[in-house]
DNA sequence: GATGAATGAGCTTTCATTCAT
DNA sequence: AATGAATGAAAGCTCATTCAT
């Protein structure tokens, strides 16, 4: 099962939907993108945006006014394009082919979800940072991402708890251990640069049994 | 079960080792470790830094001739004094106690190095911070704690192994899916400030029933 | 008495005497002359210009090469055009109707060239600003609009002071009191925006008074 | 009757009285005023001010944060400390010496402020120049200027009309004459560098003419 | 040791000006 | 003629670092 759409297609898909993004601009997008997550927001200039963008620094802010709406320009298609796309065909797929076992569930989330991941480690990198750093930030994405998991994974969770296929866990700590589980994947591979796919069924193996019911006496 | 050792007290463990212990130097240091945690290191200025602590600019150079080797003097401690420390601190209570459950173990691991990483929350995320941003950092971080969680937890897991309390994964997938459970616990009370305490039994189960061995058929 | 020719006016002039009118590019010099004077030409980009005028920034430097010229241009109707014109209407009314008191002669500047000032004062505003820091600006008004003033307002002081309805102080001073007057009242109506009918008389009065010739013993 | 204070000696004054401001910052400020009125404050880079006043670039900014609060810092002597006094001591001078002739108030104003602005024609140049732009600049100096002279100067007018001596006109005319004969003596001499000495007796004689109240019928 | 004024390299940002379309 | 994206020199400003006191 293949990633349904990466970070930088959604940009282009994005510029090329507005139609009016210059050439230029993705450029300067790509070439931000690349340079924070190589460096951080911080240890970036705008110069070496310019530099590696091929372009010269005045263009950097023809459409970005300053370089902090350069970075929300990164990161906004994540939050405002990407994510809710993902949720969204995930939950769809998962409600179509009708999973009733955590099994099919986890399965679907790991190779699905964890090829997302490692596919946009550039953007992830760039948004866990500065989520970490910067409180507005942090709170404009929980706003958005918080109530979007709630709508499309919790009404799926409660469907397998009344199956018995899940432990009577509040949902937020079932989505905490699965999202957990993936993110220590990420941040793991950003470390040493591990290929992922091995990882994948002994993760599916650990989440299936960690989130088994408990056993009813 | 109280943490053997936070920053703070190492800090002062640092202090005293290196013979004298000028007062305005722990207060850049405590001041510091604040600041990068509330903004990150390359948003925090020395000035910043010196109002907090109460004292001039100057002598915030007084001991450390850069900014990056304030940052080296704040995570130092954790790398060179608190995590080895804590980590054979633990495999010697593991080993004297002769865990044979993994269900001991866990426990062990997740009351005690949890409430570790609640006490020293600001130094961990000033931690994984830089690490996400700063290869140098990140590499020198590695070489150190790799090593010793592969000396000191290794042979408990392989024990644990051999009486069937664990499946017969790599031992670093294990170490893994145990960090990676604690640290997603440790990201998230970062990011919305609830309380640790609750969700300690639940991970234990958790993992507890994520790292049983399958079933010998 | 209206004014005979406001700025607006001359523009037009200035206009059709250059054979075409493009009406953008007499929107750029609308645009331009009331940013002038709302913010003063170093505050005031060529942005604004563009925005204001509704047209392309580019638009703003097809006829104009610099912002420079676009001063220039939105000053030079008044020393090239304006001026020169109100002087000598100015003399030939007076000439024409051959006052012979100081009382006729101070009423009719006053009413005229207040009004004048008043209906113009957009560029007035531009002006007076301007030449407070521009030294050539200065320098080119100066050299026009001196020999003006002594050519045409000089002779009817000289005839005023045979006939014992002046002074005899020097032209440049009397001058220098009218034209002081008036401009005062100029300032302050910029700065506070007072309607300026209600002063007529009394400056008037005191002009006449002030400019009484010294009792002959 | 020579000037009291001049800006120059009221920014030595003040810095003096303040004890704390260290000489490199009174280079800074002179430096500025002198940069200000020779080319006005938006043509006049910080840079140029580090080297006229022979600091580093940064040093302009130790002190003050911005370059329009090192305009503010500029003009503010003026206001808070120069203005105030000035009119002050004048009003008191008057007072103490009971004039009782619209002749004796005049010749005091003349020679007395006239002088004043002389030696003050850098700073003068810079407020004007600055308040004809600056709409917040405007409003604070007006909120401070107007009263000041209602208080000190009206009462002395409405003493001299008593007596006959001034005509019944609104006190913020006559003070307009005033005033704006004054200004136009510093607007010419700004632009000419003529000499003021010479017109002192033909500007009193006009205004005390000027002035004088309409014969009673 | 401690201070904080001073430094200046380098950053972000602005904006008059150009030019391919 | 008109457009507006692109340019890049130069401006305002920041801040780690130094050093005389």
């Amino acid at each position: 099962m293949a990633t349904e759409m990466s970070i930088q297609a959604a940009f282009q898909e994005v510029m090329a939907a507005s139609g009016e993004i210059p050439p230029k601009q993705q450029q300067v997008l790509t070439a931000s993108l690349a340079l924070f997550a190589e460096q951080g927001f911080a240890n970036t200039t705008t110069k070496q945006i310019a530099e590696r963008a091929g372009v010269a620094e005045g263009t950097v802010y023809r459409r970005y006014k300053t370089k902090d709406e350069l970075l929300a320009a990164v990161l906004a298609p994540f939050t405002t394009e990407v994510l809710p796309k993902l949720v969204k065909e995930f939950a769809a797929k998962v409600v179509r082919q009708k999973y009733t076992t955590r099994h099919a569930l986890i399965t679907a989330v790991i190779t699905d979800r964890l090829a997302f991941l490692q596919d946009n480690s550039q953007v992830m990198r760039v948004l866990v940072t500065e989520l970490l750093v910067r409180t507005d930030l942090r709170e404009q994405f929980l706003a958005r991402a918080v109530p979007m998991v709630q709508a499309n994974l919790y009404p799926i969770l409660d469907q397998l708890k009344a199956v018995q296929e899940l432990p009577d866990w509040p949902n937020d700590r079932i989505a905490q251990f699965m999202i957990g589980t993936m993110v220590s994947q990420f941040i793991r591979s950003s470390f040493t640069a591990e290929p992922v796919a091995t990882v994948g069924p002994l993760m599916i193996q650990f989440l299936e049994q960690g989130l088994a019911p408990e056993p009813t006496a």
